[in-house]
DNA sequence: CGTTCTATATTCGGCTACGAATATGACGGA
DNA sequence: TCCGTCATATTCGTAGCCGAATATAGAACG
């Protein structure tokens, strides 16, 4: 019956996973990590590495396993990964490889709020993302090829930033189309969004639907007592 | 120079995006969203709403449009946008749309760390987790086709679904592609990656290799004092 | 050998997120 | 009418996240 709450975050895996490889003070697992690049996977802070350490200290994951000091620099508490801990971060990769979680990224928040922008002025921002997803992807292309070829580094180091780049490049490839379809007004209901803008009016076809009258409904004028 | 830092959260540019209809209390504003599906692109946590609601009101963003009462239920308060929040909610929209940001997915964590486990067990999870995906897509699918097909509702109030699919989409032949290179050894390291998990020693071939004695460097093995 | 810059290593305080608790009204059935 | 349950509407406490500050050592430069 431990439990097993809390403690989910990238930060802790990977703290988890360096441990694995022997060892380790905190900020060498944060140097080591970030020297292999998976800083670009994985958010990491100071601030909370050093909190994140303590919590899986306390559920037992990870144990000090002493305390060095060079020269008279401020001295370092070494922490090992316990069986416990060992378990954990298997556990938890298979998890987190095996199924899909539900993820809120901006862009989907942003699109989902769009409708309080006229829908030309939403044109024009896709086309600049675009423009700068085509330089992202342009850039990471560059930078995966060049320590593959140059550093002689094995693709199987890489699958993240592939990945990255797959997901990047769907998403440019989807908002063309987007643009397109907004452009062209092949998109059902971009029209009566553009009068809506223009008018201040909501579209009488729309009213007569389902959805709009549940909508309405969800909002009564109430009474409201003025302040002050 | 009113600062502009902070309230970034996709809530908070919700809650402004709904007061933009019309003045509302913090409940009636999660409702509404609800109603319509946003919660499925936006996290909505009502211990956080009304902490939001409250800061943006601290920024002069929202203010309280009065209060209301029905029989002798808990006093609501109603917020509504103001000239600075109106601006406020085109901007960050605009910045939202318009650029992409970084962001962290979990399964690209998950990527980074998988040597972790065995390819072969890797290999078995991304199984799962593609027809995981599928049976997500199916379902996505035709809820989508219901609400366009049964509700009458336009294809533009739900492109933000329309994304969730794609990425989702190509997020699942992103890994069957992946799954493919891994079984018949085309991805460089795959090989390694197994020999090493078998016998637990790191392949010599690699040891030669700048890299990996770039990254033996950055872990000395320095002197420790046990503890206790 | 002073100065400045960068790398090392960690702490701290404030803010944010969010689960859980609270309190009331409305509605439907036995 | 009494009771259970659902919808309404909000507060609170805690846990975690993270920017910024702190402090020291070595390296580079003239």
């Amino acid at each position: 019956m431990t439990r097993r709450r809390g403690l989910t975050s990238p930060l802790a895996l990977s703290v988890l996973a360096t441990l694995s490889e022997g060892p380790m003070h905190p900020y060498e697992i944060a140097r080591l990590l970030r020297h292999r690049g998976k800083d670009q996977s994985i958010k990491i802070r100071y601030g909370s590495l050093y909190t994140v350490v303590q919590n899986l200290e306390k559920r037992g994951l990870v144990a000090t396993a002493g305390t060095a000091r060079a020269g008279r620099r401020p001295e370092r508490t070494v922490y090992r990964l316990t069986d416990d801990g060992q378990e954990e971060l298997e556990d938890r990769l298979r998890e987190l490889v095996g199924r899909p979680v539900k993820e809120y990224p901006a862009f989907e928040a942003a699109l989902s709020l769009a409708g309080v922008l006229p829908p030309d002025e939403i044109i024009g921002l896709l086309a600049d993302r675009v423009r700068l997803l085509d330089v992202e992807l342009a850039g990471a292309r560059a930078a995966l090829r060049e320590l593959i070829a140059e550093q002689r580094l094995p693709r199987i180091f890489l699958i993240e930033s592939e990945y990255a780049v797959a997901m990047k490049q769907a998403e440019a490839d989807w908002v063309r189309g987007l643009i397109e379809e907004l452009a062209d007004g092949t998109l059902e209901g971009v029209d009566h969004w553009r009068t809506w803008h223009r008018t201040g009016e909501f579209p009488a076809e729309w009213m007569e639907r389902g959805w709009a009258k549940t909508d309405r409904a969800m909002h009564p004028e109430s009474e409201v007592d003025e302040p002050g």
